[in-house]
DNA sequence: CATGAATGAGTCTTCATTCAT
DNA sequence: TATGAATGAAGACTCATTCAT
C-alpha cells in the first residue's frame, strides 16, 4: 500500500518533477501551469495548495535541488584525501549531474543567470554557497603551499565552476558526444590544476 | 538638419538599441514591446515596419552585435604577435565588453543559454564561430609545439569562454569591483596558458 | 459537558452566526465560505451537511433573523397603549437593533436592497410583514380620526423604516456618535407624528 | 460626419452607459467585463484603455453621474424660491431621477451602501455633498425662523434622504404603479415640512 | 456526522500584433 | 512611412463544491 503516490508529500514531490521536465522544456515563461498540472496528474488548483504561484515552484525547486546538490557535492569532496583529487572530484561530480539529471541542469542554467529580481538575491545565496565548496579548497592549498598565494580563490572558484558549465552545456546539446564526460572533466581540472600550482624549486 | 533622427536607418537602430536597454532591464519575457517602443520614441506601430516581430528584434540584435563582436575580436587578436598573447587578448576583449556595453552582454549572456526553439540553432552557429576565434589559437600553437597535443581544442575553447563569462558576471553584479578586470584577464588566461602549455625539456 | 459546543442545532447555529460576521465585514462576494467555516471552527465540508450552498446560508440567515426581528417589535408595540407612542417605539427598536446587533444590521441593509434574483422575492415578502407593522397602525389612526385619511399607509410605512433606516446608517458609519440613537429616534417618529396627524379644529 | 460615434470620447461614454446597463441587471460582482465589452460593442481589451480595472468603471461611473446628479439638483432647487417649495423640488427630482434612469438608480442605491473598502471613503464624500443640499435648506429656514430651531439638520436630511429612496424604491418595484410619483413626492415632502416647521402663533 | 484535500469551471487582465488614417 | 487605438487570444489564479476517508 506504501507505494500508491497520493500522499500530501508525494504530490509536492510530483509537482516539483513535473515543473522540472516543463520548465526545461519550454523555459519558464512558456510553461502554463495547466501544462504542469496535467503533467503531474493532479488538477490545476492543486498546485496552488502546494505552492503560492508560479514563481514559487521556480523558487522551491532551487530551494530543494540546491540544497541537495550542495549536499551531495560535499559529501563527494570528503571522500577525497588529496587536495588536487578533491578538485578532479568536483568537476567530474559537476559535469556528472548535468548528464544525470539534465532538465534540471537546464533550468540551473538559465536561472543562474537570469531570474526575475525577487529571485536573484536567493539564487546568489545558494550560488555563493556552491562555490564555497571550491573556493575552500583552494584556500587550503594555498596554505599548504600547494597552490601559489596570488591566486584570489574567488574569482578562480567562479572561473573553475563557468568552464565546468560550459562544458557540460556542449557535451548536452552535442548530438555525438564522441567526448565523455570523464575525459572533459579531467582536461578541465588538469588545466586548473597545473595553472595553479605553485612551482616549487 | 542632419541631427535630426528620422531617416530609416536610424530608426532601426534607435529601435535595436532601445531593445538592448530594455531586455537587459526586464528580461526578453518581462519587456513589452510598447516599451521598447517608447524608448525609441517610436510608435508601438512602426516597430514592426522595422521588424517582423518581437523574436526578430532579438534575432536581428544578435545578428548585428554577434557580427561586430566577432568582428572586434578578429582584429584585437590580430594586433598581438605572440601566441600565448593572443589568449591574454582574447581574455581583456572579452570582459571588457562586458563593461563597457554591459546591457548587451547581459542579453548575451542569457540568450546564449536559454532561447527560444528556433533561435538556438541560429544563436549556436554565432557562437561556434566565435568560439573559433579560441580553438584556432590552441590548433596553432599544438602545431608549433607549444601547447600540449593532448588537448581538445573544442573544449578548452568552451572552457575558456565559460571561465571568462563567469567571471564576467561576476564582476557586473558584485558592488564593490574590488578586483580590476584586467587582473581577472591576466588571472584567468595565466591559468589556461600554464594549463595547457607544452612542458619541454 | 452541557458546554460542549457540538450538538447538530449549535454547529447549525455557529456557522450562522459566522457568516453575520464574516457577511457584514466583507459583504457577501468577497466572503468565502471557507472563512465562514473558519469563523465557525468548522470544516469546510461541514458547511454543506447544513445549508445547501453559499446562497442558502444568507437565505437562513434571513429566515430566522428577520423573524425573529418582525415578532420582537410586535412585542414591543404592543407594550405601548397609545398609538403615537407605537410610532415611537417603533423608531427605538429600529435603531437600537442597529446598534445592538451591528453586523446584522449591515447584512440586512444590503442584502435588502441587491440579492441576486432568486433570493429577491422571498426577501421582499419578508420585508413587506415588516412594514405591515407601521403600516397598520397608521390605517388604525387613520380609522381613529388621529391620522389624516388622504395618507397613504404603505408609501408613508416605507418612508419611515426608509427613514429610520438611513438614520441608522449615519449612526453606525459616524465615529463619534454626537447625538444619541434615542434622540435621533424620537426627532424622526415626532417628525412623521406631526406630518401625519389630524390638524383637527 | 460629428455623428459617427467613434471618438474616443464616445467610446469612454459608451462602455459607462454598457456598465451602468450591465451592473444594474446583474450586480458589480455578477457581471463580467466582457458582457459589458459585448453590450459597448468593443472588444475586452479596450475597456482597459479607458479603465484601470472593472473596479475603475464603477468609481469613474460615481464621479461622473453623481457629479451631474449633484448640479441638475443644485440648479433645480435655485428655480424655486420659496424654502418650502423647494423642498418638494428636491423629492420630486429625486424621485423622477430614479423613473429616469431606473438602472443608474439600482447600481447608486447598492453601491451608496456596500462597495469595496476603497470605494467608500470616495463614495460618501460625493453622498454627504448631495445631502448638504438638504441640509443647507434646513439650515436657511431656521434662521429665517420658518423651520424649529431644536431639528438637526445633518440627521433629518439624510432621514429625508432616505425616505425618499426608499419610496422610489418601491415604486420601482412595484409592477402596477399605482401611485404617482409625484404625489408621492408631495406627500413626503408634505410630511417632513409639516413635521419641521415652526408652529408660529 | 465530520473532515479537508482535491477539483476545475470561470474571469480578469495583459500585451503582441494589426490596420484605418 | 508613421501612428496608436483597437483587438482578442491566452493563462494565472480563485474558490464554491465534492467525496473518499
Amino acid at each position: 500500500m506504501a507505494i500508491v503516490p497520493t500522499k500530501a508529500e508525494d504530490k509536492h514531490k510530483r509537482i516539483l518533477q513535473a515543473a522540472i521536465k516543463v520548465f526545461a522544456h519550454n523555459g519558464f515563461y512558456n510553461s502554463k501551469v495547466s501544462e504542469i498540472a496535467k503533467e503531474a496528474a493532479v488538477a490545476d488548483g492543486t498546485i496552488y495548495l502546494y505552492f503560492k504561484n508560479k514563481d514559487d515552484i521556480l523558487i522551491s525547486l532551487f530551494e530543494e535541488e540546491m540544497g541537495k546538490a550542495i549536499e551531495n557535492m560535499k559529501e563527494e569532496i570528503d571522500k577525497e584525501e588529496d587536495l588536487l583529487d578533491k578538485f578532479k572530484r568536483f568537476a567530474i561530480v559537476q559535469l556528472n549531474s548535468k548528464k544525470e539529471n539534465p532538465d534540471l541542469a537546464a533550468i540551473m542554467e538559465v536561472e543562474l543567470r537570469q531570474s526575475s529580481k525577487f529571485m536573484k538575491e536567493y539564487v546568489n545565496r545558494k550560488f555563493i554557497e556552491y562555490l564555497k565548496i571550491i573556493s575552500s579548497i583552494i584556500r587550503e592549498g594555498q596554505k599548504g603551499g600547494i597552490i601559489k598565494k596570488g591566486i584570489n580563490p574567488t574569482i578562480v572558484s567562479r572561473a573553475f565552476w563557468g568552464a565546468l558549465d560550459e562544458v557540460a552545456r556542449f557535451w548536452v546539446l552535442s548530438p555525438k558526444k564522441r567526448v565523455s564526460l570523464s575525459v572533459s572533466a579531467e582536461l578541465i581540472s588538469d588545466i586548473f590544476i597545473k595553472g595553479m600550482i605553485e612551482e616549487s624549486g
